[in-house]
Parts: C-alpha cells; structure tokens; sequence
DNA sequence: CGAGACTTTGAACCCACTCAATGCCCGTGG
DNA sequence: CCACGGGCATTGAGTGGGTTCAAAGTCTCG
C-alpha cells in the first residue's frame, strides 16, 4: 500500500481548504493519509468501507478496459469526497494525481451518523456523473473542453486563473478524446483568444462568457 | 400533467414484477400513477420530493441540450427506481417509454424511514452511472450495443430473448450513437449470427459469450 | 386497409483518431 | 551554471468510424 502515516508537516494549512467544502461533521477527529503523487488510494476489487474528503492535492477515479482503455469518471479537488461504494468493494481505482492528503472516514465505525451525511453526497454525485453523460454522449471536442474549464472554473471559486492538477492524458481520459485532440482544442481556444496558456498546468479564462456558451 | 389516477383495471399483474425488485418496504401503501406512452412523470427544473418504482412500463431519464440534442442517462424497467436528487429541484426529464405505473413516494412524507432506504438505490444508481460513462467515453459502436444489451438481458433475468421497450432513436440517445449506427450495428450482429432479431422490439441472444466478449 | 412513423440501407463527408516528428519543460548530474 | 536526458505536450499528415443526407422498406395502429 502506499498509504503513508501523516506527520504535522502534512497538516493542510487554512489556503489549502476550499471555499465551498462539503459539509463534514467533526472532521478534526477523522486520520489523514497522505498520498505521493500517482499513487493508488484504493483498487478496484478491494472491499470498501470508507469514505474520504480531500485535504490538497488531486484524485483522480477511473476505470480500465482490458485492452487499457481508460476512463477517468471524476476529478475530486480539494475539499470534495469520494470512495462510498455500493456494495462492499471498489468498482473503480482512485490515485492521488499529485502530492495529495485525504482524511478518512469510516462508515461502520462512524454509525449512523455518518451514514446518514452520506446521501447528499452520493446524490450530488449522481448528478454529476448523470451530467458528464451528456458531455460524453452528445458534445463534440471544443464543447467538452469547454465544460470542463468551466467546471474546473467554478470548482476553483470562478477566478479567471484556473490550475489545472492533471495531465494532458488525463484531461482525455476524463473527456474521452485524445491528448493530442485536448491540445488541439486548448491551442484553438488560445487562437480565438478565449484562454490564456500560462504555463502547461495554468490557463487564464479571458471570455469566460463565450466558454460557457461553447459549453452549452 | 400527464399523470392519470389509477383505476383497479390498471394494478399490475405478478408477472408484471421483476425478479429482483430492488427493496422498498411498505409499497402496498404507497399510491400508484399511470401514464400513457410518451407522457411526462417530470420535467427538468420541477421540484422535486418524491421517488418512483416501476411497477410496469419502461422509463427514460434525459437532459437536453439548446439545440435539441438529448442524451438518456438511464432507462428504468418494472421493479427500478429512479427520482431522487440533489437538491430540491430535478436535473433531467422523466418519460414514459410505453403505458407505465410508477409508485410513488413522498421522501418528505414518509419521514426518516424512506430517507434511510435511499442510500443504497443511490449508491446503485451512482455506480450505473459511472460505469455508463466508461461506455460513452471509450467504446466503439459495436461495444455499446453489446453492452447495452448484455445489460438490458441481465435486466431481464438473463433470458435468451430480451425485450426492447424503447425505440432506435431511444437506443441511439442513450448510447450517443445515431439511429442509422444502431440500426447497421443490429444488422451485423444479426449477420454474424449473434443475435436474431424476432421483432423491431424483441431480439433473441443466441450468442452471449460473444455479446459478454464484445462488450469488454 | 391505409397512413404515418419508425427502421433499414446506401453514398458521401467530416471530425477525431492514429502515426510520426518536433518542441518544450524540468530535474539531475557533471 | 550549463548540458543532457526523459517525459510530456504540440504540431502535422493521412486515415477511418460514425455522422449526415437521402431514399426505400416495414411495421403498427387507427
């Protein structure tokens, strides 16, 4: 496993947290993890039982096809949880993109409780991955990418600057396209000057309003 | 509305139950609604505050795009439920797919009880979802039919001949396919002797190994 | 039995993919 | 401090699977 035991150094400071955390009951008392960056959180297969809010860092959840086709379901930033399961194993693989601190919670330990905290979550959830759906399903690549920046802009507080943890191949994976179609698309949108590329992880969002409509 | 009262004529038959219902308790109290074909159960932008369980009939959940491209994020078959979520308004349309009676339960009305129940449908329903999403992202048009009807025969109780309440329009929306690549994709698993199709909404798996192949 | 809706089939096109080469960034070691 | 190396990203050229447009076929239901 490569789960390491977090020492104070770890413990996230105040500009870590996000401006909209999910509602948590009685974090302080839950143990942090602290993940390397591309290490393995949970596998698929492996028995579930726990739930887990990110402290910083970046998680990626996906699946694979035999052939290593992959599919990213979701990108969880700070402040957002991930891992509750139905049944009693992971379906999916969660790795810490980057360096990456996630406090845990156990739901049998928890009781009632936390169980109970867990619905809205498994909803929103839900509702997100019924939406990427339709990105999937029926947008074309500028359309997805632009949903995404969106998305990642409003995760991030909606500031014009957004960083972006994953790689080019994750952002594909997420999108189902290609890297070489993400760039593509990221290079146009820098043509029409819709976006700024800062540097390969930092985009500046200049026409906010023609994105979202790009998105739609 | 759409929504019909319900007359004695119209409660549903056992053999209108599925197999494995997904565990609701106290459903005898719980009123029922019809609707007829192609009749709205609720619409995107409504409030919430109740879920449904098929008693018979087909369901499709959809969003829309401006330009009037849809994507189906889950059909529900007699025994499924469907209907809870995030926040107190809905996020997609609900159709009847055929003559359908749903129950219908007050999530406000019940109490703490019904609440407790929908954790796991939720969880269930999440994982539907993201595994859906693994289809859209990264298979090709044969892989999605495949899958899509290894499922709906799983569904159905893993009878060799699996019914097909929806149309190829339905087919292709739910897979981000067009009704042209559903159509040639049935046609050659139909070729290759994989499957027979007995009706335009009734095909026989005479492969399923195959099928379970392609799929993956 | 007839009309309209749905499905199938055909032909041509196009968007994203594949394959390939170049460019860039960053970490590491001399 | 700079040179080198390796991984990631960008750019280009050509291909192909699925779409679009069009027409014929078939089923269903009044």
């Amino acid at each position: 496993m490569h789960a390491y035991a977090t020492s104070r150094i770890l413990v996230p400071s105040r500009l870590a947290m996000p401006r909209l955390a999910e509602t948590v009951e009685a974090t302080a008392l839950q143990p942090l993890s602290f993940y390397p960056a591309g290490t393995e959180i949970y596998a698929q297969g492996e028995t579930a039982g726990a739930f887990y809010q990110v402290e910083f860092g970046a998680v990626r959840i996906y699946r694979l096809l035999a052939d290593g086709r992959r599919q990213i379901s979701a990108f969880h930033l700070a402040g957002e949880t991930f891992g509750f399961e139905a049944g009693t194993t992971h379906h999916f693989f969660a790795e810490a993109i980057n360096a990456t601190s996630v406090r845990v919670f156990r739901t049998a330990s928890g009781g009632v409780d936390i169980s109970r905290q867990l619905l809205p979550l498994a909803l929103k959830g839900l509702t997100r991955a019924q939406e990427h759906l339709l990105v999937l399903g029926r947008q074309n690549a500028i359309e997805r990418i632009a949903a995404f920046l969106v998305d990642m802009a409003e995760r991030q507080g909606g500031l014009q600057q957004v960083e972006l943890p994953m790689s080019r191949m994750d952002i594909g994976d997420y999108l189902g396209l290609t890297i070489e179609t993400v760039s593509r698309v990221f290079t146009r949108l820098k043509d029409k000057g819709v976006i700024r590329l800062l540097s390969l992880r930092s985009i500046e969002i200049v026409r906010q309003d023609v994105l979202q409509i790009m998105s739609e």
